[in-house]
RNA sequence: GUGGCUGUAGUUCAGUUGGUUAGAACGCCGGAUUGUGAUUCCGGAGGUCGUGGGUUCAAGUCCCAUCAGCCACCCCA
């Protein structure tokens, strides 16, 4: 094992990458408060049974791709592989069922242990909601107007697509699940293998292989609309109509499922062709049977996560650039100490300042220009005598005399 | 977990059929006389060629292993 290089799948998030996380983040915490969704933040790690009973024990999160690990105490924990688990366990464990319906935001890193490839890292970093407690289809809708806010607001939303499906309510699915299990059982041999596996662990799959054979198969399959009960028809209906009366296209996807076993009803998710294979941007669904096998109180919930990695892969150039600073220019001792004073001066005024202390002139003048400072402020023995500093603006090479005493305002650019 | 491609200065890359002191650009550092940057000119530093083995008189160039990156499958954000 190589030291001094990252773990497999992590990254350094330079000042670059930094401000274009936190442009993303900023940007979906704001519009999401808009919507009534409050930012919470809950452990990066929870007894492993918070995610082995609520992600269901066929998949592929549980089975592969979890870090976890016991400490000292003998407890057996995990790094959060998701954020869902752990929001409804904090809204267990605070009692929040008092307060429901509660809407909640958050922002953080992420887990899997996965085989590293383009937008897909072992730790990542998620953005989310959650509305727990409302069984309403218009939550449902209210959650996806959310989302499609914020792409919106990151200028990208042209760029996605909003893929809708329902998975129905437990009695649908599950009668559908049987149909499907018993329909490709009937052809296992010629399923490819993966598919084989998935019969077991997830049948739902299948519908979205992309092997040949299978998709032959699948054209055969049992449709799920013939197994939705009217109670499942009726709520998927009422979210689309939602969707309709708010403007928000979407395109009908009978194949898209969920890998983990705790969705049912609305399904959904924001894709892009420009990421290659990880197309998917932001998912989400309803999860109303997640905090009751949590061990709280039966409630609904509905929410989706969006990675932040591939958020900005998607803004791109979009995002904005980093502040720049009014450069202190001092020559000579006395007024090296009043650089010191009139660089906080600017700095109480909300000013980004620098010092350049270092080298004759050419090098100080030099290094305003490397911090793509926008102006120097030149202070020599002249000026301070005089009470005054020359502000040069560094795009334009234009200098003028500015007062001392009213640095602030002078040095506001515009 | 499976498969394909890749790994040479801080960065992006070049390195001919294996053959002497491994190159470029950009970046970095220094200089072109006095208190003015980015443009120009001159100079300099910086690489045990991912790592470990092997073949050979000789390996950055060939072989094996290992690590890492990229891409795809699986799955997902």
């Amino acid at each position: 094992m190589a030291e001094l290089q990252p773990v497999r799948g992590t990254h350094d998030l330079l000042p670059d990458d930094m401000r274009a996380h936190r442009h993303v983040s900023d940007r979906a915490r704001d519009v999401a408060a808009t919507h009534g969704f409050d930012e919470v933040a809950t452990p990066i790690f929870e007894f492993t049974n918070v995610f082995a009973r609520t992600l269901g024990d066929t998949s592929d999160v549980v089975t592969k791709e979890m870090y976890t690990f016991e400490d000292k105490g003998g407890d057996m924990l995990t790094l959060r592989p998701e954020n869902t688990a752990g929001v409804c366990r904090a809204f267990i464990s605070n009692g929040l069922a008092q307060h429901a319906p509660v809407k909640f935001f958050y922002s953080g890193p992420m887990f899997r242990h996965e085989r590293p490839q383009k937008g897909r890292m072992r730790q990542f970093h998620q953005i989310g909601v959650e509305l727990i407690g409302a069984p309403q289809p218009l939550a449902d809708v209210e959650v996806i107007a959310c989302g499609r806010a914020i792409l919106e607001a990151l200028g990208i939303a042209d760029n996605t697509v909003l893929e809708l499906n329902t998975l129905g309510d437990t009695d649908s699915r599950q009668a559908y699940r049987a149909a499907l299990v018993e329909y490709f059982s009937g052809h296992a041999d010629k399923l490819s293998q993966e598919s084989k596996d998935r019969l077991e662990r997830n049948p739902l799959r299948i519908l979205d292989s992309k092997d040949e054979g299978d998709r032959k198969l699948v054209a055969d399959a049992p449709v799920f609309s013939d197994y939705l009960n009217p109670e499942s028809v009726d709520f998927f209906g009422t979210v689309k109509e939602g969707l309709d009366a708010l403007g928000i296209a979407y395109r009908l996807n009978t194949r898209l499922v969920r890998g983990l076993d705790y969705y049912c009803h609305t399904a959904f998710e924001f894709t892009t062709e420009m990421l290659g294979a990880q197309g998917t941007v932001m998912a989400g669904g309803r999860y109303d049977g997640l905090i009751e096998q949590l061990g709280g109180p039966s409630t609904p919930g509905v929410g989706w996560a969006a990675g932040i990695e591939r958020l900005s892969m998607l803004v791109g150039e979009q995002a904005p650039a980093a502040d720049r600073p009014v450069v202190v220019v001092p020559m000579g001792d006395a007024a090296e100490r009043q650089a010191l004073v009139s660089a906080k001066v600017l700095r109480d005024a909300g000013i980004r300042a620098e010092y350049a202390f270092s080298g004759n002139m050419k090098k100080r003048m030099k290094h305003a220009n490397k911090v793509n400072a926008w102006a120097a402020l030149i202070l020599g023995d002249d000026e301070l005598a005089r009470g005054v500093a020359q502000l040069k603006t560094l795009d334009d090479g234009e200098q003028r005399e500015v007062p001392l005493d009213d640095l602030a305002a002078a040095c506001h650019r515009g």
